[in-house]
DNA sequence: TTATCCCAAAATGTCGACAAACGACCATGG
DNA sequence: CCATGGTCGTTTGTCGACATTTTGGGATAA
């Protein structure tokens, strides 16, 4: 009884990758060479494939023939395109809750979400994480599994690019409030004020971003 | 030099894969054996792995781990998610496409292509993916590699579930003639308007594929 | 100096073999 | 009769070795 339970070797492999793109460690363009992993993890270099072929699926890593794998980076436009996305299909979700029933322990975990939140916000990082957090338990209740599982991919390579928590941070305070506003809109079911709340907030991410772009604080 | 130029083996057996389960030679819920495929191809398995890999980066097949790997099968309402969504990207695909500028050789190629499904109405299949041609054709309009990858992997699962030119098939002379006002439409600039055909063109799709579920016509 | 060719090192692709886990079947016991 | 447990074939997971391809550097010639 050598392996672990919860996670094949090769997820496991694949989650500390993941890690280290998400703090920087490994940056995009960087080339992942599949026998440097193997043996620093002492395995064969099977394993390391199969990770990087769960990394190739979360879109975290691109894998070209013959060439390797390298960690996956976006253009400024690719990244408006992620955010875009993200946020309508955060809308769609939020369409399908009206229809749905089960919201009280959605809400409620969302409450002890924000209240966390308000705990954090010193923290940018992990203020980050909560928030993202929250958002999928938005998704989670519109009960789409095809929402959810796009919602997820995009987010993990927006995550990548460590530029969310940066950018939330800044705002940190405002962002705290809005969310306390769209639990309290969701409890009276105005869907459609929170949804548009999603989106203008979702769309001054979008302009940060890009004036960030065109005048790079360095 | 006994290797081809165009795809690497594996690319080659995903997509000969891919073709079965387009055709129905392989239903969903159905298991793939690698060992089988490693013989019926002449090689090991290694290969065969690759592929499966790159189906399931697609979205055709699941890997579960330790236990195979599966043709992928969808749920009604996955399908709708699917259908829903992919129509939410083509929406924004035709609102960039205000903005950017070589609509023309775009243009061309969607008349070219009207004009094929004009003479292929007969055979619901051709008509299909000449129709698929041309949706994907505005997609690229938009000039948006997101956009267009998520779109092409929707549109990849939506095929494999041979449900759609079944569908589209009861209706080729409408969906026709609404492909003509479409090209018509964008030539004019008249964005919104050939966004909202397609909205209602989809919905109708929908609608149907619910119908068609209730009644089991079998 | 620069461009080109060639070679060696490094990295990915493929292979066959073995290990470990899963699943089905059968036997046994209640 | 049903539940339990073991056994065995099948299938996936992992390994180390070899083949093929790419890459980078250095020698040579213009």
């Amino acid at each position: 009884m050598t392996n672990v339970f919860h996670h094949s070797l090769p997820q496991q492999i694949a989650d500390k990758i993941t890690k280290q793109i998400m703090t920087g460690d490994l940056m995009p363009g960087e080339k992942i060479i599949e026998s440097n992993y193997a043996s620093e993890y002492g395995t064969s270099r099977a394993p390391i494939r199969e990770a990087l072929y769960l990394l190739a699926t979360e879109g975290l890593v691109e894998r070209i023939p013959r060439k390797g794998t390298i960690v996956k980076g976006f253009s400024q436009s690719e990244i408006n395109d992620l955010l875009d996305i993200r946020m309508t299909l955060e809308k769609m979700a939020m369409k399908r809750i009206q229809s749905a029933s089960d919201h009280q322990s959605c809400l409620i975990k969302m409450e002890d979400l924000v209240e966390q939140m308000g705990a954090t916000l010193h923290d940018e990082k992990q203020y980050a994480l909560l928030n993202q957090e929250f958002h999928m338990t938005i998704i989670r209740m519109s009960q789409s599994n095809v929402i959810h599982e796009l919602y997820q991919k995009l987010s993990k390579q927006l995550l990548s690019l460590q530029l969310l928590s940066f950018l939330e941070g800044e705002h940190i305070q405002k962002s705290y409030e809005e969310h306390q506003t769209i639990i309290h809109l969701l409890k009276n079911k105005q869907f459609d004020e929170a949804s548009s709340l999603l989106e203008d907030h979702n769309q001054a991410v979008i302009t940060r971003l890009n004036l960030q772009f065109k005048s790079p604080t360095k």
